[in-house]
DNA sequence: ACTATATGTCTAGACATTTCGACGTATAGA
DNA sequence: TCTATACGTCGAAATGTCTAGACATATAGT
């Protein structure tokens, strides 16, 4: 029994933690299934499949690109949003590892 | 781009949205983490090292139990919890071959 | 400089989740 | 049966999250 709440939580962890908080969500979910493999969209494009208005998809897009999910480039007017799948790939990896390995 | 929002979610991914949803929140992840290796924890043990009441950790406990994170087996007056390795191992392994495969 | 387009931010209200005390249930032992 | 222990559940209050309108910023073209 590991008593020890103080101690850091394993890195992979933190990223798994955002990255649990930030598909726990079944918006963010269909945001992120509306890629296709290496697709890049902008937000007006996210919107329009979108039921949400465009400040509520701002605001999710938000919280997919701090947690990592998304990366996003602005180029002209647009901002482009992408799967950020070596991050997915290597945080999943990672957790993965350590449930192996701890639990 | 996949703009088909009434199609049904993967299978892995609607254990995945429940196992985030659950993971998403740290007092979880740290009951989850105050589990070590094929322990078995009863509910007064977990609520010991907690900083939560004993029905907030019920809350908790419950919605990992729900998310097939935790499984949970009463003996006598306790209630036995444990970590549900092989669920979690395949819900990351599925989660992380749908993103290989579509993403 | 002006206009139109694309996006982000702010704020208030709506909505959902979390928390804990109080109460109820179940089991074991005297 | 009575008591103590271990849990779960209910309900209200506190807290957190989400949404959309209004406003602000940034870019491209005229």
């Amino acid at each position: 029994m590991n008593t020890d709440y103080s101690r850091a939580i394993p890195e992979a962890w933190q990223h798994m933690s955002r990255v649990f908080t930030a598909l726990g969500d079944e918006h963010r979910q269909r945001i992120l299934l509306t890629f296709e493999r290496g697709e890049r969209l902008n937000v007006s494009q996210i919107v329009a499949v979108s039921t949400l208005s465009r400040p509520a998809v701002s605001h999710h897009l938000k919280i997919l690109r701090e947690a990592g999910v998304l990366g996003s480039e602005k180029v002209g007017k647009e901002v482009f949003f992408w799967v950020n799948k070596p991050f997915l790939a290597e945080t999943f990896d990672n957790t993965r590892a350590y449930l192996e390995e701890h639990l």
